[in-house]
DNA sequence: GTCTATACCCTGATAGAC
DNA sequence: GTCTATCAGGGTATAGAC
């Protein structure tokens, strides 16, 4: 009793009803406001399980498998392309779908989601300072991260309105000029980039609600 | 009786009640649906008028006021800029909003918002085309072309998320940094870039609902 | 903790006078 | 063409037995 909360992804929060969850979930109105006290409250959980997710699925899996950093962005870039419709039926942009339709109340949602984004860009300029200890500020990374991360959200919505995902595969290669025209971990460009295993969660499965 | 469609924008297309509307507006139900058959149709006509709106007030306005690459992207960024949260107070990302909301059903509605982004991105890679002829193939002006919308649009929804709009800013120095390293329109840089002129539009007042 | 039944409200949409 | 009044339906959430 508790395997469903992409629905919110594939068709958003306002238009997704908490029967359609039940439903899914197999579960009753009674056992679900029995765990959440409203439906709001079910976002909010939501949310700080997609965290999680990301943290650990994909951005901890990245630092594990790869110590140079176009490996580290090859295994981000294909999680969001592995992620995202038509290639994960039922999955918009990962949480950026949400950032439109959360309008002046969810205040607090959109706040949450603010914090996915910073804890991502957070990882990601690490990856940076990792592969480069030129930077003269703080910031200059975290700066740097915090395009990638939206060129891939963009790059991801792009693909689900048109349905296929070649603008995260071009973003992606756009990304790695960039970042070789930055001269930003030159030692990482030895040879081919690894072969960028499959993701390791294989299908959508979180186990929150 | 014709100036609202923004909450759509602000607030997303589900919650946003058709009563609201009409209220925003001052009609009353029976002259609405006069006008449109259903909600859904007064969307379509609302992304029809978005697309519109972009292409002369945006697009065209970059192709008369600069003939150069650099300047006409600057004025593209310009627009997300003033354009969405927080400088304009009721917008979210320009279209890409819908794209997480709109369900399975609203296929048409997608269909449209692709189409947008299609007209958007064929206009960038004309500007592309235009500031230098060496492209190997029309596909690959395209690709940069979408790699640069999907990156504004993602900064855009991580601006709104955030409620700030340095994500867009810094965007658009990423973009202008990798397409001086790209070595695109070189003629462009000759000096600094033109002051990109106030958005021409000035309140949020496109004129159909 | 989980079920069924249901209250209550707001939604999109209609009817029919003016 | 625009108004007021209203319908039918689905939405979130609750009540209370088991």
């Amino acid at each position: 009793m508790r395997t469903a909360g992409e629905l919110f992804w594939s068709q958003g929060y306002a238009q997704t009803g908490v029967s359609s969850i039940m439903k899914q979930a197999r579960a009753t109105s009674g056992s679900f406001y029995h765990f959440f006290s409203t439906k709001e409250d079910l976002l909010l959980a939501v949310l700080d399980a997609v965290g999680e997710l990301i943290s650990t699925d994909i951005l901890e899996t990245a630092e594990t498998n790869s110590r140079d950093l176009s490996g580290r962005i090859s295994i981000l870039t294909d999680a969001y392309r592995t992620r995202t419709a038509p290639n994960a039926p039922g999955f918009g942009v990962p949480v950026g779908t949400l950032v439109g339709e959360l309008g002046p109340d969810h205040a607090e949602a959109i706040r949450r989601v603010e914090k996915i984004y910073a804890m991502v860009v957070s990882r990601v300029a690490d990856w940076l300072i990792d592969a480069d200890n030129r930077w003269s500020s703080d910031d200059d990374p975290r700066r740097l991260a915090g395009f990638i991360v939206g060129a891939l959200e963009g790059a991801s919505m792009m693909a689900v309105a048109g349905g296929s995902s070649s603008p995260i595969d071009e973003c992606a290669e756009q990304i790695r000029v960039h970042l070789e025209s930055l001269a930003i971990g030159r030692s990482s460009r030895a040879d081919e980039m690894p072969p960028p295993e499959p993701s390791v969660t294989e299908g959508v499965d979180w186990k929150a609600w």
